[in-house]
DNA sequence: CGGTTGCTTCGACATACATCTATCTTGACA
DNA sequence: TGTCAAGATAGATGTATGTCGAAGCAACCG
């Protein structure tokens, strides 16, 4: 996991630096799945903030090493994070990059 | 360039359907790569909205098809529309596309 | 009409990626 | 300690993707 970029300059204010576009084309790169996007979905939406793998493997009809190998995937990005309590792993996300995230994709103001 | 997805419901609130996590995660794919987000961060910050090719060539050090490849790929995403007036083409953003995506990021509301 | 310039398309190539099966690691429990 | 279950890792394989040079189209200009 690289470390948090610090930018949230929306895309349409200035033009993107290389470092920053690298760095955010590295976190669109981790959403540009449809399993990883589903994955995220399902964590950040449930309640309590935190899914059990066991919970999302069943979500999908995939072999359990694809979906640890997506988990790792968002982990990497900074995404998620995974936190083993015994026999089970959880993983929560990181509001913080997707606000990032999302407040980058926010577009221009339209001048009246 | 496919149809434009309705949903704007953020990826926190909801799990998402296979069908949208299939439309955003093309949507992401776009944006998925450093020169792509350039280049739409070029046109987007660009004063009058639009930018003509020949100066977005100039900004890579890139050969013309390649960036050529790249506006395909954002064009066919439904990011970006081009038109040629003349001799030239210029190019502009879809706000509306890339409000979206950012309405979809936005990370779940904390309750106090 | 022929030439020049701007941009796109085509074909080729090297690399990256999603998925699988098989194997390993970690923890629980007898 | 041995065994079982939950996840992660390793290796293999087919497909997708970024890049280029060469060729094609479209519009301007002698």
């Amino acid at each position: 996991m690289s470390k948090q970029p610090e930018d949230c300059a929306p895309l349409a204010r200035d033009p993107l630096s290389a470092a920053q576009a690298g760095e955010l084309a590295a976190l669109f790169k981790a959403l540009a799945d449809p399993v990883r996007l589903r994955l995220l979905s399902l964590i950040a939406s449930q309640a309590g903030g935190e899914v059990c793998v066991c919970h999302l493997t069943d979500a999908f009809e995939l072999s359990g090493p694809t979906i640890s190998h997506h988990l790792k995937v968002l982990r990497e990005a900074g995404l998620i994070t995974g936190e083993r309590r015994g026999t089970w792993v959880y993983y929560r996300v990181r509001a913080e990059v997707l606000g990032r995230l999302s407040a980058v994709l926010v577009p221009a103001e339209v001048p009246a």
